[in-house]
This record gives C-alpha cells, structure tokens and sequence, in this order.
DNA sequence: TTGACATGCAACCAAATGGTTCCATATTAA
DNA sequence: TTAATATGGAACCATTTGGTTGCATGTCAA
C-alpha cells in the first residue's frame, strides 16, 4: 500500500470535507458532491480523482453518472499503525518532554 | 488544535522520516538529524520547522546546539478521531462497497 | 432526432512547496 | 582572541498544487 498516497491525499482539507461527505452518505455522485463545495465541478473532480488514487475513494458508473463509495480500508490501516508507533512510547516521550522542556536542565 | 497543521506536516515523506528518527532517539539535534538525509541542512530544518510549527516536534536550546523530542499527542489525537470514526462505518461501508463494485448492479 | 444533463480532457495560471546558496550570528574550544 | 562549530535568515529557483475556463463526449428524455 502506498502511504505517501493516502497521506498527501489527506492533507487538504477540501479532500478530508469529502470523505466525511461520504461518511455521511456514500455512493453519491460528483455532481451531489459539488454542492456547497464552492469551487468548481472540475476543482472537485481533481480532488476526487487524488482520494481514488490513493485508494480512499471507488468509484461505479451508472449511467451518465458516477457514484464515490468510501474505502475505509487504507486509511484505518495507517491510522492503525500510526496509534500503534506512538501508543508505546507515548507516555514515556511525554514525561521526558515535560520534564527537559519545562524543567530545564536535565538531559 | 489545529488538524490542517498536523495533517499537512505529515503528508511528506522527509518529515515522517525525521519523525521516525525522533522515535528511534528523542532529543537529536539538527546536525544529527541530518545525516543520511540527502538534502541540505537548511532544507532539513525547514522541515523541522513545519514540524514543530504543527506541534509534532518541541525543541529545546542546550548551548549552541537545538535539541528535538517529538510531541506525540496531537498526532494521537487525530489518528485517534479518524480510527474512531471510520470504525463504526467501516464493515458495512465495506460489504456494501464489495457488493456495489463487484456484484454489479444493485444500488 | 434533438436537446439537456453529467462528466471528462486539456490548457492555462497563481501560489505554495521543497529545495538550493550565500551570509550572519552565537557558542565552544584552542 | 581567534578559529571552528551549530544554527538561523533571506533570496532565489523549479516543480507541484489547487484552481480556473472552454470544449468534447456519452447518456437520458422529449
């Protein structure tokens, strides 16, 4: 799986108001989508375009139109491994930052 | 806190990268975290910068050199919401994204 | 068939991004 | 004091990004 896919995906807020377009109601088409969007349908074709590369985002004709279905795969997994790197060393990492950068001194 | 930030900030690979160098040894200074990095000091610590402009990375001064450790709480926070809700969504999201893609014509 | 509708494609543009280089400043060591 | 070291600042550059507009294509409905 491509991480740097899913991240650069996610770092535009246009894109993230997307998928929780989709969360809300999934298998809308890029024409439901553009509501409210304020930029144009082309604009919000790109963005969809870049959630379905990464993988975030399916797609399915229907006849002249398309529907979004979420992909919540790609994006849990990150998120999975991500939680998992930092839940060990969390605590640890935030006593010793609390201490050097409030204390002062200590090494 | 601000989510734009952090997401933006974690969308390049050269700063995950650091951020994974941070994990491996918390408090590395600016010349250490730039070995192996392919790219100039100044390049380096301009990525440093929009780490620690996101909350990702805090630093401290000790004498001349600048000391990094990770904040790993925002970075929780938010893979925290994003696990959070596409947990609940995500099996019939994903039955229903099967069914849709594969099976073909059912709505 | 004809027209309206939903989408795609391509050219273009301004601004942001990721990088560089050169120089300045502060701290440590000889 | 002087020199080396660690970092910051600013100007500059190429590429990417996020947006636009105009036009083409395919599908549905009258």
């Amino acid at each position: 799986m491509d991480d740097d896919a899913v991240f650069r995906a996610l770092a535009d807020q246009s894109r993230r108001r997307l998928l929780d377009r989709l969360f809300a109601r999934n298998g809308q088409t890029l024409g439901e989508l553009c509501h409210d969007m304020d930029m144009s349908r082309q604009a919000v074709a790109k963005h969809l375009a870049i959630l379905e590369e990464a993988n975030l985002v399916a797609t399915r004709w229907q006849g002249r139109e398309k529907q979004h279905f979420i992909n919540p795969v790609p994006i849990h997994d990150i998120a999975e491994r991500w939680i998992r790197k930092f839940e060990q060393p969390m605590l640890t990492a935030l006593s010793q930052l609390k201490k050097t950068l409030e204390g002062g001194e200590d090494a």
